[in-house]
DNA sequence: ACTCGCGGGACCGCCCGTTCAT
DNA sequence: ATGAACGGGCGGTCCCGCGAGT
């Protein structure tokens, strides 16, 4: 038999479950979401929910997990449609902008960020993980701008992906406390600087009139 | 008799009381606030410190001012001593990434933009004002160091706010999942670049043999 | 299989501890109803019997219910067996006070009338509309013994509803004050020559040997 | 010094806390009137209200107490105004059914005897020996009809009595379920009819233009 | 294999009556 | 007469197992 992904029912209906779960953690986050609301979202008993995870700790381990694969799919795999070095750069962050702005409550990761930064536990240590990875792929994609000679030789990658991070927390945030408007607003403006100040020519800016 | 800071016994161990659920509050966050586990920390029965609050919500709302007014002590005022301009901006800067290095679990006042940034309710409000307050101040620094010329004429100071913002939120919760050390350094680097990029000259390098 | 009256087991508890509340509630009031005790005569834990009701006050109304029930069952039901008329509405009385005598506590429905006649909320509509229903069930009974001629014809059922409820009432609250047996005395008096007054020529006296 | 009622200061101030406390158990019964609302009620502190009853129990007693004096105030005292015979025991039974109404809540001492007719300690005693007092009274106020010959000879006072006591009884009850107006109509409708069963010719009916 | 019903135990915020030193 | 503190209890919620149905 060949392995399939979800190769009985049960795997059918976990999904569906982890799927409300990612909704109501966008919502509320990751130590907002209850199995009990969860089963009432469902229509299934706590029990029934509680089953396919084990624990609650494992279902925020999933939900975790299934935000990083809907956050490759919805930023980074778009992006590698765009020309290597800084358009796929940009492409990234506008992506990764647009998903705060499109997912109600905004990005699932950045406020795992906020959650776990400071209690230990398993999910910090995903948190962790995956933020490294995540950084450690901007950082690819910063070298390859580096490499085409659109950004500064001299350029530190992991430092600049930390900084192109920041600006995805703080819109994150901002967001959240005062709009989605503003924050993205002021969010867009930090990236140009950054991007210029990094030796970026074109900085993407909608029409450029300065003379 | 001298006038004392505490009129009475109760204040007194009010502070008392407040000071730990400070502590709480940094490493737990203002939502792990507890009761309970408060009342154990300072040796005193739940309804003991529960009298000195009327509400869990209002406990909450008291640790956040004294953590405001704890910020303004630590960052903003021994930062007055600087000379006005990019001096007394980068002591901001400073004291406040030093800040969170003292305190375990950071900063709480950045702690509580995670935690209520789409949570609405009282907290949510004093967070968004106390934000809005401190952010004002930042820009009000920057506008004096364009005023002096040491910083570019055409800098948007709210903009500039926002970003040297970023930088202490990313700091807050970099160090929390990665170690203060890192996030320390890759912070100061970026507001050394973020300074550089709105026109300053001495970007306060620990070793300016720039040649 | 023969059908059951209870199909899942968590039914038949949930009448266990209906049936335990049922008396708790006759010894202390309904308002004297509390999760804790009730879980402890159960011996189940609070959560476990919190779980069948979802809220106190939806067990207090599940307790009126099932009140309401048994008071239909011990008082109404077997007065149908009598005739028509004055023996029917004599047998209702009889049998309503017997029933306040041999439940410990007296008539839950009785006792929510003075628990709840100034206490605005879900209990008092239902304790109000059980009222409503018993007081019209007592004025047909009384109208029935009117049509036979048993009663004068003048009489105003609901009046006289109203005045057959003020013995019932009284007795219940005497008994409490002051025994079953003194209380029972003045009230079956009162209810003879309520009944004479109403035109009834056989009072239903134990020794009718009135000269 | 002459022994005055209230010496001291403190006595005054009981009677003010004492006061307020009566119209709270008017308003939720004797077990719903709490130290602490009571002490918000006449802005003192908690322990100011307590140190001048000792506990909850002796502050309930006094406001029965309290309750009682009121009550022979309002009803008993102005019906010896009356002439003795049919009219006081009329006068009686009006200015109780109008204290009921005039007083937010109703008739405390009806109010206590559904609270306590069934919870044994020195609250219920007490309600007892009001009752029995208050009965006798009425009673006495019976006889002295009977003696004038205004009811019949062959009357059990004590018996009328327990008949007179069920319609007040259920006339405050029935206020607070179905409100005044109703309630007093039918216990005054009750009342003229026992009166007239008991052999009284004028029975106080506003115009009896009946042929 | 999957889902459910049922129950437990810990904890939560909150309120109450009460004591004690001032 | 007060302010501080306590102990116990309240209703309610949470995560989690056990045993049985299908």
């Amino acid at each position: 038999m060949v392995a399939t992904a979800t190769a009985t029912k049960g795997a059918a209906t976990r999904e569906i479950i982890l799927a409300r779960a990612f909704e109501l953690a966008s919502a509320n986050g990751l130590e907002g979401l209850t199995i009990g609301s969860l089963a009432d979202q469902v229509g299934m008993s706590k029990s029934g929910v509680f089953a396919h995870f084990g624990s609650r700790e494992d279902l925020q381990l999933a939900v975790l997990e299934l935000a990083g694969r809907r956050f490759v799919d919805a930023v980074l795999m778009p992006a590698l449609k765009a020309r290597r070095g800084l358009p796929r750069l940009r492409a990234i962050m506008r992506n990764w902008l647009e998903w705060g702005r499109t997912t109600v409550g905004g990005c699932v990761l950045l406020g795992a960020v906020g959650e776990y930064d400071d209690r230990p536990g398993v999910l910090r240590d995903h948190v962790i993980r995956q933020q490294q990875q995540w950084r450690a792929e901007i950082a690819h994609a910063v070298r390859l701008a580096v490499d085409s000679g659109e950004l500064e030789a001299r350029t530190d990658p992991e430092q600049m992906s930390f900084e192109l991070y920041s600006i995805a927390l703080i819109v994150h945030f901002d967001s959240g406390l005062f709009g989605h408007a503003p924050a993205h607003a002021r969010g867009e403006e930090a990236l140009r600087r950054l991007l210029r100040a990094y030796g970026a020519r074109d900085t993407g800016a909608p029409v450029p009139s300065d003379p």
